[in-house]
DNA sequence: GGCGATTTGATTGTGCGCAATATTCTTGTG
DNA sequence: CACAAGAATATTGCGCACAATCAAATCGCC
């Protein structure tokens, strides 16, 4: 049945779309930020500003590097992120004494009240799911991207 | 061993950064994108840019709002994006005759010449990579990718 | 102490990504 | 044909995201 009247395999297009794993973390990825977009809003966040707070209520008083590690994004993207955060008033960022190369940021009070107000974003946003399958796809996808992470040119 | 020595079940930290799905996601796509980065760069083309070849080299002649449909982005991302790509010279645009609000995208000579230089994108990257796993995670993600997609608020 | 290599952030320039809005065209109704 | 309603794309403004580059501070070795 192929076009040609071959007997040889049917080749898939290895160029589909659909056939792309990088594309569906692509549209995942973009989808995903689209739904948490309004949700966020009532905090006056942004999704990367809401990664960021979930780092810093974790343990405050982190350095720009410590964060883009945590985050797997860089400076040139977190710099000028910290400081619409530090204009909002969540965030302070500040020279460390005994090195001076260092700005660490720490929570403002309003930062760390936000934390309340936060608190129920999982559990809406996943609502209607099934939370074990969810669980074994976080699990999935953490193995992924450590591998990611490590496969990096200049970071491995 | 709880902090507070009490009997009830351990509740882990719902704001938990690696327990966020989400942020799998984001990271596996920013993770992806920076290991598409320097392969894509011979052919010239950044990532999304690749991903419009994609669409076009399955079927020439496409409107944006098909274009962007397909690859879940809209107008305000796609547009500018043609624009570089026909200053490329890989894409035209041109109104479409029977119903001059439609803008069709369309491609160049060149833009049918480098699909020659592009198949070898999907192996390069798959490289020392199980395949067998490699789809299974693509259907599972895809199907999530359906389901993101119709969660939308203003295009389910 | 002096001095080059390294580390750490900041800056600059380009390219997405989306909400909100504007513009242009088609369609339906009379 | 005129005109209102709707559809499709373009424009604008803001916020990431990263490569490349720069500046400053620390570290290592002498």
């Amino acid at each position: 049945m192929s076009a040609a009247g071959l007997d040889a395999p049917v080749e898939a297009d290895p160029l589909a779309l659909d056939r792309q794993l990088c594309f569906q973390f692509y549209a995942a990825s973009n989808l995903i930020n689209r739904l948490y977009a309004p949700v966020l809003r009532e905090l006056g966040l942004t999704y990367p500003q809401y990664l960021v707070m979930l780092v810093l209520w974790e343990g405050d008083g982190v350095s720009v590097g410590a964060l883009g590690r945590r985050l797997h994004l860089d400076s040139g993207t977190i710099t000028p992120l910290l400081k619409r955060m530090e204009a909002l008033g969540l965030v302070r960022r500040e020279r460390d004494r005994s090195d001076e190369r260092r700005v660490q940021v720490r929570l403002t009070e309003a930062g760390r009240d936000l934390r309340a107000r936060a608190v129920s974003v999982p559990a809406t946003m996943s609502r209607g799911r099934d939370a074990g399958e969810l669980d074994a796809l976080r699990e999935t996808i953490s193995g992924l991207v450590g591998l990611l992470a490590e496969a990096q040119p200049a970071r491995g």
